[in-house]
Order: C-alpha cells, then structure tokens, then sequence
DNA sequence: CGGTGTGAAAGGTTTCACAGCT
DNA sequence: AGCTGTGAAACCTTTCACACCG
C-alpha cells in the first residue's frame, strides 16, 4: 500500500503485521460495545465472535502487543479497550481535514464514527468559491486558497479526499506538500506520493465488482436443487460493453477472416 | 470475509487467487483510460504504474487469466479490456438497491462509478414514511415495506447496506430473506448471514484508525533532520480515552504499589 | 532485442494443536 | 478444568529470475 517505503525492520520486534493492525480497530469496537453494557472479562471465543473473526487469529493478533489476558479467565474488558487504543494511537486525537464537500464529503463531515475514536474533524475545504462559509456538519466550508495555512496552524497531518477524480492529485500534492503525512483517498485515481507519505484508497465501485465476480460464479453454479426461485433472470443474454472480443490481432498469415470467402 | 463458507475447490482450475481478484477492478479502470486515448497496446510495466502495482504482479495476475498477451510487444488494450470485464462479470449488467438514504446512501446514489460499469441502481429504499416518493440522484425513494417486492420484480441480487449500525443487522435479514445474495456493508457493524451470502464491508473510521496507527509511528521516529518544522504539537501529552491503564488486577503477592513506601 | 509467461524462492498470514499458567 | 500464548504446519501472496517466443 506504501509506495517506496523500505519497510523498515521496525524498531525492533515492534513489528506488528499489518493484518493485525487492520484488525486491531474490529476488536476495539467489539471491547467498547461491551464495555458499555460494563461486561467486566470476555474470553478470546467470545470476542473473536462479536468481531467476525476466529479466537485463534485473535489471540495470535494479541500475542503480538503483549500478553494482556489472564489464563483460565479471559480478556479484562477496560484494560484492553485502553491498550488497543493506545497501539492504535488513539489516546491522542488527530486533526483531519476533508477536501471536496460533495455529497460523500459531507457525509464524511456528518459521519459520527470520527469523533467518537480519536479523530476530529478540523477543516472542511472546497474548490467551489459559492460553498465558502457555508456550514456543513456544522464546519464552516472553507476555500482551497486556505488549504496550507488551515494545515499548519491546525497542526493536521491526516486528510481525507473526497474530490473528483480529476482533482484528487493536485489536491494530494498540496496536502503533502503542507506537510500531511498520511491520506485517505475516496477519489478513484491511484496517487502518486513520496516516499514516507501513506495512502489508504476506498473505493466503492471496486467493491461492487469485486462481489459482482463471487456473484457472477454463484449463478454459473446452480448445481444442486435450486434452493428458491429466486428472482433472478437467470444469465441474461449479453450487454458488450467493450465491443465482443476483437481479437489480439495475428501476425501474417490467416488474417482476413473477416470478409466472406466460401471455397 | 465469506461466513462460513467452505471455499470450494473451485469448479477446477477456474481458481482465480482472491488478491488477483481484487486488483482486477484496478488494471481495468487504468486500462479503460488507455482506451479513451486510443492507445492501442500496453506492455505489462506501462500498465502496472499506472494501475499502481508491480510490473511482475500484474503477470502472475494476467496469467491466472489465461496468455492474453503478445512476447515483445505487450496487451492489446481493448481485448484486455473486454476479458477482465467478462471475468468480473461487467459485460452483463448489475441491478443493485441501496438501503439508507441518509447523507452516505445520497451520495451513493449520485456516484456515477457505478453506472459507468455494469451497475444500476435499481431502487433506494429508506425506512423514514417522510422521504418516500422523493427523488434523490433522479429516483424516488422507496419505503422499507416495499423491500422484498422490489427485490424479487427487479431480480436484485446485490445489496447496498447504507443505515445506521443499529439498523444493519434487520435489514441484512430482509434482503437475505428477499433472495440477496451479496452485500456491500457501510455500517460499521459485523453482519451474520447464512453461507454463500458474500459480505463485503467499508469502514471510513476503520481506515482513519490504520493511518493514525503508522503516523503515531512516524512520530516516535523522528531520528533525522527534522526535514522541515512540520506543524505538528509534537507528542501531545495525553487524552484518556479510557481512564489510563486500570491494570489486570493482580491475584495476590506483590500488589499494593500504590502507596509511598521509600525504604 | 524486448517483453510475456511461469517455475521456484522468499515472505507473510492463518490455522492447528498443545504446553503452561490460573 | 479452562483458556491463554505460541511454536510449527499449512496455506496464500509476492518477488525473483529466466526460458521462451514474436
């Protein structure tokens, strides 16, 4: 995900895989659900089910931050919540600026999830002179011409992107070039950072597609008793949306196949 | 990410890795690019940078697929295009509805990645009686109680989950029941579904929480030149999110630290 | 020559299974 | 007895490096 990160050997065998750290924030959720109904302990079965995951991953993701359970008994609840969020560096709050107040921008400024782990949203920034001053969520939409200095008097270093397409390298080359270090990215464009910056890309239509494969398997495959007449029409017929195959083009000899040349 | 399912051998060789899977979407938007310019062929390095990824990960990839290539010259771009888009499914289109019509499922609604592969919004469907009938991105919303009737009319087989988190899980159950088989979840809650349902979930404040985890990181680190006084408060002093550590009480021997006992 | 396709090596992740502590 | 913590096995993913072909 890095771009040129040498992925240093850590500062020594702090080195927590990233599928753990990926999986730390699932776990924190969990704890702090239960924390608020005040369960005191929970055991690794019990936790790796409210998370979605399996007790030994989890404990194998535990082993890595220290032995922080109690053999016999379990997980003390509070102890890890504080832990984890630690680890995750959730016992400071980031500053974060949004970039690009569309729609999903302002649902980014209204999402509640930010406030409630250690994030805050400090700035909402967009191109559009007409949004200037509008609030949103709240914030004031302040203008691009104040990216840099909002950055620096905020002492921001996470932003978040959520321009169009178009827009979202410039707008990542300022931001880093202001001195953000890490950044996530909604627009689908593949950013291009130096090396020491972090990107994390969310995309929707990836996603789709992505279950639109499974999907598209699960029909080839109605093998057994079909469990329901579900309300699919069944492999519809085509929809080319790149021209049929158009084939890679041979070389020399055999080619005109096109016109029609019955022997 | 599946629930239980038993990940078939697959129907044989048809094995596609799950990581290939994933960077298809990525190689067919770089090369739906290269086509709007007409280029007409690609070589596995050119297309890799701009998909953001490897030159020799993109032709372990490609070669799952099947020899799309020509030695010495490279891809034809719109034959590529037009087999990737067969393998994710996209050359038959994907009616999906959105459940959630708040600020993310509005902006759902007007993303226009969707339509640009093979995805149609079929229905937006949202459980406030106030919002029914109301347009949003040009299509009236639906009331929850019209749930399972659009689904089986429209033959929807992909499911858009965009509601608070107390409100995923009974509505997962509906679309389930309705006959959906694959779910994009934005509520940052674990869904259960029966096997051979996909989940598939995002999770803004997780991707937040991974970035502040490598910029904490970055923090402790600062060995070299300070490249530039960076307008972070370097290490704020604290902010317990959960009281401080609150340890896991001892069983007995040793304890009652606490106190001042200078010898 | 230049660039694909692919075995084989290296690295990372998940699962197993059990020793060891409470 | 019960549950954590963890080596070791199994599995998956990435990278290497080069044979092979246009």
């Amino acid at each position: 995900m890095a771009t040129g990160r040498t992925h240093r050997p850590a500062t020594r065998s702090r080195g927590i895989p990233e599928a753990t750290v990926a999986r730390l924030p699932l776990y924190l959720r969990a704890l702090t659900a239960l924390s608020e109904r005040s369960v005191p302990t929970v055991s690794s079965e019990e936790l790796a089910t409210a998370a979605g995951v399996n007790s030994a991953k989890l404990r194998k993701d535990f082993s890595y931050l220290g032995s922080y359970g109690t053999r016999g008994v379990g997980y003390d609840v509070e102890y890890l919540v504080y832990q984890i969020s630690r680890e995750l560096g959730l016992t400071q709050d980031w500053p974060v600026v949004i970039v690009g107040i569309g729609n999903l921008g302002a649902a980014l400024a209204n999402y509640g999830g930010f406030a409630s782990r250690g994030f805050r949203v400090a700035a909402l920034i967009d191109a559009d002179p007409a949004m200037a001053g509008k609030p949103v969520a709240g914030i004031p939409v302040q203008h691009t011409d104040e990216l840099e200095k909002i950055i620096t008097d905020n002492g921001v270093s996470i932003g978040v992107i959520a321009t169009p397409a178009g827009a979202a390298q410039q707008v990542c080359d300022r931001l880093v070039a202001a001195g953000i270090t890490s950044i996530l990215n909604f627009a689908p464009t593949v950013l291009s950072v130096p090396d020491g910056v972090d990107v994390r890309k969310v995309d929707l239509s990836i996603e789709l597609q992505i279950l639109a494969f499974h999907e598209q398997r699960k029909a080839g495959e109605e093998v057994g008793a079909p469990r329901r007449p579900r309300g699919r029409f069944h492999r519809r017929p085509w929809r080319p949306i790149a021209r049929p195959p158009a084939p890679p083009a041979p070389t020399a000899a055999g080619k005109d196949l096109t016109g029609t040349c019955p022997p």
